[in-house]
DNA sequence: GGATGTGAATGCATTCACAGCA
DNA sequence: TGCTGTGAATGCATTCACATCC
């Protein structure tokens, strides 16, 4: 049994390495060489190699690696070998789009239920969910096995909604409101602020005015800008 | 005139910095510490100072930083000091609900256009904005001083778009699709792919089962997960 | 005293380069 | 020959610690 701690970075690039390779078979590929995934991410060979190593010995010496059992084995370590439940909670603008989503559930995430204040909201359906009440929240999640939410509240209610999550069992918060959460204790968040990276977007176009264009992806923050 | 690089995820910072200070502001403090900031955003109090250092001297020794002109200044190097002009293009679930979401203006961005191929949106109207047919993008953006574009289209027309977009003048694109996209030039790209949040979610939640929780911010990757 | 700004030191991620295997 | 897996080297970001200033 390993114990080394992985490279935030490191895990990023695994749910790429996974897209990738579900684009690769979708296309009839059943082998790739690192630098062949590499290419396409706009990443080293090495890094991806070092990236997979974490987790032990896939490829083959000479031939690459094999498309569909790397994908199987990636999914295995991020956890979407099996459906995995999640609960939404507002359904404002964003909260809706994301219950009429049709891509989660191909990478499996399904969405089980959905919450809200809004008496105008509670009561229809959205994607084939229907919107309870926040009231219910504890209920409904003691009745089913829910590890995730996606918090889409006003950033005023976010932290208080965070508590609540996480002493309803829940263990992993994805947090569209544009607050920093303090996570209670064995609750995991990953913050998406779209405000956030439309400036990070405006920045780089802003200082392209003195330094050269600079291609920054965010799933994969490697160069830096110059000012 | 400075010509130096600044590391990627000090820029990422300076946004969570001026969301901080707009709602310091709010709040009605008119000055605050590296300190104060820091332990907001769960940083550390010097790597605040640094990030700022990159662009001069902002603070007062013993007394901290002036909230309205530091985020007066930060918007000033975001480049949203003056209204930003953002096209949409793909006017599906997440599209319209960026096209109705009210927080962009706030910060400096102005949907001034969106687009898509489907008869059925076309001609329909979501937050005040009237979708197009997307053969329209190249006069529309010719007609309008337009920098920034959300892409919110199927992975399959994304790398194709990407393009006009480049032609059409575009600097820089937020892309939600999920595909690695390449950029032309003088072009930057930013990549948020939502189902690759929820995996590394999954995968956090998915390793505490041996290794201690983490509280990992995807805006601010900081530690590492344990295996 | 209290806080900033910054060189120096640390720690971490990426890249290199090569041994080993198909 | 082609490609993986990996220790060693590099480069970069974070943290430390302190001189400096209000």
């Amino acid at each position: 049994m390993r114990s080394q701690p992985i490279p935030a970075p490191a895990v990023r690039r695994l749910s790429l390495y996974l897209r990738q390779l579900e684009q690769l078979r979708h296309g009839g590929r059943t082998t790739v060489s690192s630098r062949a995934l590499a290419e396409a991410l706009h990443l080293t060979a090495a890094q991806v190699r070092k990236d997979l190593a974490w987790f032990g010995q896939f490829g083959q010496p000479g031939k690459g690696y094999d498309v569909e059992a790397l994908a199987a084995r990636l999914r295995r370590i991020l956890g979407t070998d099996r459906t995995v439940n999640v609960v939404v909670v507002g359904a404002g603008n964003l909260g809706r789009a994301l219950l009429q989503h049709k891509g989660f559930l191909r990478k499996g995430f399904r969405i089980v239920a959905a919450f809200d204040t809004d008496g105008r909201t509670v009561g229809q359906a959205f994607g084939g969910i229907i919107v309870q009440p926040l009231s219910h929240l504890e209920s409904t999640l003691a009745a089913q096995d829910v590890r995730l939410a996606i918090l889409t509240t006003p950033a005023e209610a976010a932290q208080s909604t965070c508590q609540r999550l996480a002493e309803a069992g829940v263990r992993g918060v994805l947090n569209f409101a544009p607050v920093a959460l303090a996570a209670p204790a064995p609750l995991a968040v990953v913050s998406v602020d779209l405000t956030v990276q439309l400036e990070q977007l405006s920045f780089l176009v802003h200082s392209q005015t003195d330094g050269p264009a600079d291609d920054l992806d965010a799933e994969n923050p490697s160069r830096s800008a110059r000012v």
